[in-house]
RNA sequence: GUCCCCUUCGUCUAGCGGCCUAGGACGCCGCCCUCUCACGGCGGAAACAGGGGUUCGAUUCCCCUAGGGGACGCCA
């Protein structure tokens, strides 16, 4: 049951029949630093068994999520459905053991089955039937299944690294199909298989996987090969409490990208949702891999908070490199401007992101909020920046125009006591120039301080747009 | 319905029998800062689901009830 550090390996084993969901990146998230806490490998499986549903879009929608959100595996990517045919011999090798046996069942008479269960008020378990019947009495023309011989009395016990001792009595447990009636795998099976032939040691998944451990077990001693750990993780649900749909958080990883949220504000924010140390909460990536485990992980399901997450990525964005999330917002800026930005404006928009940062919850609002950086002249104005603007104001900005073009040392702690000292002298308060400065400069009502404002914009442009709002 | 799991402020949580007049964070409210909006600072309202036990002592241990979630596919 205990590994030496090292030898741990883990898998996150998506199937590819939808985006990549937030539970399931949290699940990722959590093995990725199980393993990585340990020193050992995180392997990514794709469950690709069910050929109907599976869609090359979602398996690139998963790759493209991890990559995003820095979640890298080690070894290559396995296809569950490559071994097939592997899985297929094993079964069938159960089979001749006679651990295993053929079913002929139709899907009509399960149906039939099943109702009559929800009619007694009985939860449904297939009755076994076919377990000890002669092949010779198979009716032609089906083909049957092959399901797994399952202990018919007593329990079965699981030690979950999260959920603790679970038990569950082996009638509620009934005997699971390993091969459909075309002769492909099912999950199942082929879960046992591949995390027995990776080497995984510690499945840790959703919460919804939990009863399947018990028959999963169960194959595994089938087969004579060693259990792994299992740590079933409680599901996330939406911020009204049920099951987590699209309406608010089960969309594509990407969508929370698109939203404006940093990679390293979603990783923080999903660990502490059902994780926790102590009273942190703000956690490096570093602090993450050396304070993970398993035991800190909370039974009960968590509610997804838009705005507990919003304000871990306003932390974030503050903390990020100015560079970086100038590249982030450019391509929205330019595809608004319809062109691209010049090098001042690039320059501009570095410049200007510790003042823009603090104002900004997402990477959407830091766009927003920097438009300014790159309009055109004339400014196009809001509608209250343009009511600012009255023939008085337009006057006082042509004033201060000719104070400022005095000014060749153009830096904030410069600009700012010159502004004050011209607002003395004109009898009027700070405000009465500043704003109407602010309209004309950012065309808005709402800016980084302006001071801030002038010293990006530059002397240039910023005497420029004052121009063009002034009256002479 | 049956089985399994869960239950501390609105939300995420700290707490692993006495340190708890229950702490932190987000959100909310108020004040301060202030050229707008934010940031920031200070302060505030806000929770141990209910009932039985066990114990000198329960938020912490046990049982019951209620509520919530999950599972019940030839899906994964």
């Amino acid at each position: 049951m205990t590994h030496q550090d090292g030898s741990v390996v883990v898998r996150f084993a998506p199937s590819p029949t939808g985006f990549l969901h937030i539970g399931g990146v949290r699940t990722a998230l959590f093995n990725y630093l199980y393993a990585r806490h340990h020193g050992g490998k995180f392997r990514l499986r794709i469950e690709d068994t069910d050929r109907k549903r599976s869609t090359q879009a979602a398996i690139d929608a998963i790759l493209d999520g991890l990559n995003w959100l820095g979640l890298g595996w080690d070894g290559e990517v396995v296809y569950q459905f490559a071994g097939a045919q592997r899985h297929a011999d094993l079964a069938r090798q159960l089979l001749a053991a006679g651990l295993a046996y053929h079913c002929y069942c139709t899907p009509e008479e399960l149906a039939e089955m099943r109702a009559q269960a929800k009619a007694e008020g009985r939860s449904f378990r297939y009755d076994g039937r076919w377990r000890d019947r002669d092949p010779s009495e198979a009716p032609a023309g089906v083909d049957p299944v092959v399901r797994l011989k399952m202990p018919r009395d007593r329990e079965s016990v699981i030690d979950d690294a999260v959920q603790g001792r679970v038990t569950v009595a082996n009638e509620q447990l009934d005997d699971m199909i390993l091969l459909r009636a075309d002769g492909t795998p099912t999950y199942m099976l082929s879960v046992v298989i591949d995390d027995h032939d990776m080497g995984v040691t510690h499945v840790i998944r959703g919460d919804d996987h939990l009863i399947n451990a018990f028959r999963q077990k169960q194959l595994f001693e089938a087969l004579d090969w060693p259990v792994p750990v299992f740590a079933h993780i409680p599901l996330i649900h939406g911020p009204d409490g049920a099951k987590l749909s699209k309406r608010h958080g089960a969309l594509g990883v990407e969508a929370y990208r698109d939203e404006g949220y940093l990679p390293e504000a979603l990783r923080n924010y999903l660990l502490r949702l059902g994780w926790s140390h102590g009273d942190d909460e703000i956690i490096s990536d570093q602090q993450a891999i050396d304070w993970f485990e398993l035991s800190a992980i909370g039974r009960s399901p968590a509610r997804f908070d838009f705005d507990k997450l919003a304000s871990v990525n306003a932390h974030y964005l503050q903390q990020a490199d100015p560079a970086r999330l100038a590249d982030l917002i450019r391509p929205t800026l330019e595809e608004k401007t319809a062109r691209s930005l010049s090098g001042a404006e690039k320059d501009r928009l570095v410049a200007a992101m510790p003042f823009l940062t603090p104002r900004a919850k997402t990477l959407v609002q830091l766009a927003e909020n920097a438009a300014f950086v790159a309009a055109e002249r004339p400014l196009s104005m809001t509608e209250k920046a343009g009511s600012l603007l009255t023939a008085e104001a337009k006057a006082t900005l042509g004033q201060l125009h000719s104070t400022l073009k005095g000014i060749n040392d153009w830096q904030a702690t410069v600009l700012e006591p010159a502004i004050k000292l011209f607002a003395e002298e004109q009898g009027l308060k700070l405000g009465k120039v500043a704003q109407p400065l602010r309209a004309a400069l950012t065309g808005s009502t709402v800016s980084p301080g302006i001071f801030d404002v002038l010293a990006v914009l530059g002397k240039e442009e910023a005497l420029g747009r004052i121009e063009d709002q002034s009256n002479p």
